[in-house]
DNA sequence: TTGCGCTGAGAACGTTCGTTCTCTAGTGTA
DNA sequence: TACACTAGAGAACGAACGTTCTCAGCGCAA
């Protein structure tokens, strides 16, 4: 049985696509209109503005994020092997065709500045990653110094794959995550 | 004709604090007219259009870069601590009242889509900076591996102390940098 | 002084865009 | 058939902005 999806989440889905795609600027509400197909006047009734369904794509990447680590960590036993499906789970990301980024780096460099909804969006998503990595860090009975850098590696590597494009990027803050575990891990 | 190559400077530098400070599309020419004190016609003189300029800051941006990278490695001996005064250099930077975050990832995210010319040049600024890495990792001895885990740990930590808003990401990122050099001169 | 060219301040123009409004075609009902 | 109602397509509106244009004022040569 087909549930037809509500204008709600159609109307999420296609913002999110465009605003990742061309970013959120360059997206106007008349091409969200034709991407989700759901007329005007319907869109409004669902999103005060533009800026309010921004934060909710915002909200719903970062869903779409969180689920995407869990999936990776769910075939992997153990904290260090969790640990670093995330770096696999970012290289299989980086080789996507529409690839272009963390769409949360990208919101906050285009509005950060002028918006603090999506500067705090940013941020929320950010610390959730770090507390995430510093839960398996902890697991591990690391230094949760060693979680704020495997944080700085995956950072590093999205920036990287996405303006220099080096997919490899995931591949060496794989092997970085490794050295530095086993570096934490000797010494604790 | 220096009073021309003036208004080019001041345009430049102004424009460039006001693209950092709030963004590039939510900054008018008005704006900078005004920050910079140089008529609109004179102005338009100077630079063909907005797009004209930005590309000009983005490149005015990029020597500014290289030259503080290359004032904080000449108080440094040998290439392991050039390699790490380039995270003292950043730790700096991240404490500074105006910090932002990366410009260049900054303006990427914003336009990197829609402007093949900013993805552009934000993509030769990453690379010039991952070479002058590379050189110094060379001039170790060491793998061209070591060079672009050193880079990740570099952007990671921009983006890190721009979104979270931890400054001591640049510390975690030395730190990590420290083990992993010394880990690839034990290999070598 | 008078006329001429240049300059700057800001008005004007054309476009884009977020948001709202209008009008028409269609539906269901008695 | 007549009537009330709804919803969608797109026009309309107002604001912002990039870019160009106007015009008053000034310096200056003769």
């Amino acid at each position: 049985m087909t549930t037809t999806a509500s204008d709600h989440d159609r109307i999420v889905q296609a913002a999110d696509r465009l605003f990742y795609r061309r970013g959120i600027q360059a997206v106007g509400m008349d091409a969200v209109r034709a991407e989700s197909g759901v007329p005007l006047k319907r869109l409004y009734a669902q999103f005060a503005s533009k800026d309010a369904l921004l934060i909710e794509v915002l909200h719903h990447r970062g869903a779409i994020w969180d689920s995407g680590i869990a999936a990776a960590a769910a075939s992997a036993e153990g904290p260090r092997a969790k640990l670093l499906a995330v770096y696999d789970f970012l290289d299989a990301w980086f080789r996507t065709d529409d690839f272009r980024g963390c769409g949360f780096i990208n919101a906050f460099g285009e509005l950060g500045a002028v918006s603090s909804e999506v500067a705090a969006a940013a941020r929320e998503q950010k610390l959730a990653f770090q507390h995430y990595v510093g839960a398996l860090v902890a697991e591990m009975g690391a230094s949760p110094v060693l979680a704020a850098q495997l944080a700085l590696l995956a950072e590093g590597a999205q920036t990287t794959a996405a303006i220099s494009g080096l997919p490899d990027a995931a591949i060496h803050a794989r092997a970085a995550a490794e050295t530095l575990i086993d570096a934490a891990l000797l010494t604790a």
